[in-house]
DNA sequence: TTAGGGATAGGC
DNA sequence: GCCTATCCCTAA
């Protein structure tokens, strides 16, 4: 038997929702209408699953991005998500309530997490995408309606509210995980009832439409809009004739629609032979006939209007269809002041969503034939693709991170010269070390600091893996000077004295031990004994501030020497 | 981090 | 130059 959970039948509230949701408990059994089912079956889905609990966290975001009324608050839920389904989410399937959580702050993300033209907040909003909705091309518009076209597709289903985890993020690739989760049936039948609904059909079309309107339009953005707006821009031919082609295209049905009269009216000769005006007559009308045509019809030209609507549409099919995020109920996520209103209708336990649902899982009796389904590419995915990331397409976040490090360290490196030649030069000048029995002088110091002690440590560095395995015996270290660089062992210039700013010259000055510190070492010796030269130091910190663990042990060696 | 050998500064 | 206290280096 194949467990079908569903997070609709989470339920705090009445007998009845209970009972409704009992029709979709794991089981076949009936539930005691008196006890709350849980959103997963316990015996196939540990409630604390790391999965389960980051999807709970993603919902929430979500949920708050469509759900809040601040363009900033949107765009800063994209930088979040992106960074979870990075970190916590690996690939999902294209079902279920996760599925159409994500679908739909993608869309609402992408369409309203940025302004919709340019404007005085322009330079001080980091946390906004930069592009405006005014940018868009027609590709990125025919993303946004296949994307709406799916979304209410997938929402319509049984399926809609269906937990279904993705898969692991794998620490070793190849482990194959498929046999070990046990994945819930996709539904692909029809709740006829949601698809009949008016969300569903009028509004969803007429959304279609007013999509495929801008994408049109956007042929000729944003010259249209500056000429609009100062009357400077030209548009030119070869806009005009994609657009004429996008209109075609996008509204060919023959019938009359609203939108595509006004694309129409836009051309000189539009009219009863508008539509089928010859390739090289395509031009515009007048800028002043243009603006009295945008002022009749600013409704349906208004960027912003049209984001309203659209969120007013998904916020609709949201609370139609998907439960409120668990942590959403128990107030997590912020929601903005003027959306609290909406916001608390959201909140109200959708009765229409869970009796829907109930009853599209009750009926589910197409089992048989149904395949599991998981793509590489999943609607999570695709929040990479978009928009201010267009140059990395394809790319994972961390692949383009690296790629702009090098871009950016490349272009330092043309302007900046590497230091380490002319060091390794200088260097090279400097004294041979002095002989041991010679006095120890300042150049002594610099010999010193060139001679390599047998016992030190060295990190490796290395620009790339190439170049540290071109490196001598694969052994390049930031310390070692090449061989043909080093200095002559028998030239032995006068030593140069080098002195930094505030440094005294010559070695460290030999201090006395204070009767203070020789107690606080006799001291620590009694207390601690012997050898424990670190405990020693810690425990008489101002005692001993001036002196390391070496010198306090070489002071009880002649203390100890001295009394025998 | 510690022990121990050795180098060295500085007092006599 | 010798002696001692302190500092330095190395091995474990």
């Amino acid at each position: 038997m194949k467990f079908v959970y569903s997070a609709t039948s989470v339920s705090m509230k009445t007998k009845s929702t209970a009972a409704a949701s009992a029709a979709v408990a794991p089981t076949e059994d009936e539930s005691d209408d008196n006890t709350v089912p849980l959103p997963y079956d316990p015996e196939t889905l540990d409630p604390l699953d790391p999965r389960r609990v980051s999807l709970d966290i993603f919902e929430v975001y979500c949920h708050e991005m469509v759900t809040t009324g601040e363009v900033r608050r949107r765009a800063f839920l994209i930088k979040k998500m992106r960074y979870m389904i990075h970190r916590l989410i690996g690939n999902q399937y294209e079902y279920g309530r996760l599925f159409n959580y994500t679908t739909v702050a993608n869309l609402v993300g992408r369409m309203c997490g940025r302004h919709a033209y340019y404007g005085e907040e322009d330079e001080d909003d980091e946390c906004q995408l930069l592009s405006r909705l005014v940018d868009f091309d027609l590709a990125k518009w025919k993303t946004v309606i296949d994307q709406l076209g799916r979304l209410r597709d997938s929402l319509i289903r049984k399926d809609a509210t269906l937990i279904v985890l993705p898969t692991e993020i794998e620490d070793t690739p190849g482990a194959d995980k498929e046999e070990v989760d046990e994945i819930p049936e996709e539904d692909e039948e029809i709740d006829t009832e949601k698809e009949s609904s008016e969300a569903f059909t009028t509004s969803f079309l007429q959304m279609k439409d007013w999509l495929k309107f801008h994408a049109c339009l956007s042929c000729i953005q944003p010259q249209l809009q500056n000429a609009l707006n100062d009357g400077t821009d030209v548009i030119p031919k070869e806009n005009i004739a994609q657009f004429h082609q996008a209109i075609h295209s996008h509204f060919d049905g023959g019938e009359e629609n609203e939108y595509a009269d006004i694309l129409d009216s836009l051309f000189s000769n539009s009219g009863t032979a508008g539509k089928k005006r010859a390739k090289k007559d395509l031009s515009l009308k007048s800028l002043r006939q243009l603006k009295t045509i945008h002022s009749e019809n600013k409704r349906v030209f208004d960027l912003e209007n049209l984001q309203l609507q659209l969120l007013k549409l998904v916020r609709r099919w949201v609370k139609m269809v998907l439960p409120v995020p668990n942590l959403a109920r128990l107030g997590y996520g912020s929601v903005d002041a003027p959306e609290k209103a909406n916001d608390a209708k959201l909140n109200d336990a959708p009765e229409d969503a869970q009796s829907l649902s109930a009853s599209s899982h009750g009926a589910s009796a197409k089992k048989s034939a149904r395949k599991r389904r998981k793509t590489d590419r999943t609607e999570v995915d695709k929040f990479f693709d978009d928009d201010d990331d267009d140059e990395d397409d394809g790319m994972s976040e961390a692949q383009s991170k690296v790629k702009k490090l090098k871009q950016t360290r490349q272009a330092l490196s043309r302007k900046v010269k590497d230091p380490l030649e002319e060091s390794v030069a200088r260097a090279a000048a400097l004294p041979a070390r002095q002989e041991k029995a010679s006095p120890k002088k300042a150049g002594e110091v610099m010999g010193k600091l060139l001679e390599k002690k047998a016992s030190a440590v060295h990190l490796e560095f290395a620009d790339s893996e190439e170049e540290l395995s071109e490196a001598e015996g694969g052994d390049l270290k930031i310390s070692q000077v090449p061989e043909r660089l080093k200095r002559a062992e028998d030239s032995k210039p006068a030593p140069i004295n080098i002195q930094l700013p505030g440094q005294q010259s010559g070695p460290a000055k030999r201090k006395r031990f204070t009767e203070e510190e020789d107690q606080a070492i006799l001291t620590g010796v009694e207390r601690f004994g012997a050898g424990k030269w670190t405990e020693i130091k810690s425990t008489f910190p101002t005692e001993l501030r001036d002196r390391n663990t070496v010198q306090i042990k070489d002071r009880y060696r002649t203390l100890t020497k001295s009394a025998e």
